[in-house]
DNA sequence: CGACACATTGACCAGACTCAAAGCTAGTGG
DNA sequence: CCACTAGCTTTGAGTCTGGTCAATGTGTCG
């Protein structure tokens, strides 16, 4: 079995559970494999799109962008994550999938999925379930852009980030690869660059984390998660997050 | 076939295509009808329900709320939409829907809906698909909260609505029943209440709309998506809008 | 050593918030 | 049929979070 079929396994563990035909069925699928440099649009609003995209490696996000050329960056994803499964029943992409760093992902024919599912209908499920889980953190989101400060919705969004990273085993203890340029955290926390800058500051003034070289060390890990108000039930996880949840 | 389950099927063929055998199934799906005042809590925050909630008449909206009372309304539903449907593969619910007005509704086992699906594929797909819209909505919701001033937000609700409504032949002429207060609509665009109002003025001023008992009269229909910088493609609609959106 | 991307700072501005007080309006009961 | 209420809308005044513009640091890499 290829270590990208044990990473989606391990990923559809996370969140569900798989019989061992269904571990099969998904370590037989068809996969191409591409290295994408940092930055580089991977699936353009407007397109029709007739693969999905799992990422390997990495990290990628989803954005729209209006007329006058504001971003809001829609959601951020990492490796295990299929930042684009939508497309396998909206044909048409109403947003725009991009590298936020160098990536590797893995391209799967929507035909083969469709095949997959149409056998492994608990597959199905859990592939559905991961697009739920997917509304569900835009959700939060929401909430986070449309009733927070600008320095709970940061908090937020780090809580969030340091749990998503526990689940798949890349973050450290109480820290994890943050490689965010200050700009992108505005476009998703919908406030202005310079104001992310102070909101940092700010955060770093009362110990709750410490950021450099695109590292982010969680100093005060309740502090943080009371400041952001952080519930992860929203997340929906199975497992792998107990220690820092509890 | 009873009129429930006409309205359903009209739904899922606004959004794709079903067999005369889907068709069928569909019709037979047993459901228990009820009827709601408004205000009132239909699937509460954190229950873990057994049944999806089909709204036949009325309004009802799903939102959370924070630890110091802010609410944040995530979505608007109107007849026809199946506003808990992600309920079939979440377990645990991360928000609350709520009936606007008095509704009618009808609730169907989670049990009836998988037994659906396993002997209708297609079927499941078009749930799917359902659901994905719905997020294809909160993604648009961020930009909206995210991205643009009160007005424009505003402008972008009320376009999204009328075609929504359109689209279930609930509009008229350049007109719709909305039964939001200005203290609901807040809370769907992230304002305060007292600015909500003066963005409505606002509005007025600029001979867009004009809103008065309840109905919402579209004055200048280009202006107003204009202002908004609306465009539909994220609704994901099939059918029933060519007039308004040509 | 430049060049470029990113982070930081200062000064000033404005959109949106809060608090508090009146107006409206559709029901309700007398 | 009218007074009363409750819920909603409107207005005013003062404040503040966060925005804009423009300049200056800092760090990394060829």
């Amino acid at each position: 079995m290829t270590s990208t079929a044990k990473l989606l396994i391990r990923k559809l563990e996370s969140i569900g559970h798989l019989t061992d035909r269904e571990r099969r069925g998904v370590a037989d699928l068809t996969m191409v494999t591409r290295e994408l440099a940092s930055g580089r649009e991977i699936v353009p609003d407007g397109s029709t799109p007739a693969h999905c995209c799992l990422l390997i490696e990495g990290w990628a996000c989803r954005y729209k962008t209006l007329q006058d050329g504001q971003r809001q960056i829609l959601s951020f994803h990492i490796p295990g994550d299929i930042p684009d499964l939508q497309s396998l029943h909206l044909k048409v992409m109403d947003h725009s999938l991009t590298s936020v760093t160098d990536c590797t992902a893995a391209f799967i024919p929507h035909e083969h999925i469709r095949t997959l599912v149409a056998e492994h209908p608990g597959l199905g499920g859990l592939l559905w379930r991961d697009t739920l889980i997917d509304a569900a953190i835009f959700r939060e989101w929401m909430v986070n852009i449309g009733r927070r400060t600008a320095l709970e919705r940061a908090a937020h969004l780090f809580c969030e980030m340091y749990v998503r990273m526990t689940a798949i085993a890349l973050a450290g203890e109480s820290k994890f690869p943050l490689p965010l340029t200050q700009a992108d955290l505005s476009d998703a926390l919908g406030i202005s660059a310079v104001h992310t800058n102070r909101t940092l500051q700010h955060m770093r003034s009362l110990g709750l984390i410490s950021l450099r070289s695109r590292e982010l060390h969680i100093l005060d890990w309740d502090g943080l998660k009371a400041l952001a108000g952080f519930d992860p039930t929203y997340l929906h996880l199975n497992v792998g997050t107990e220690a820092i949840l509890g």
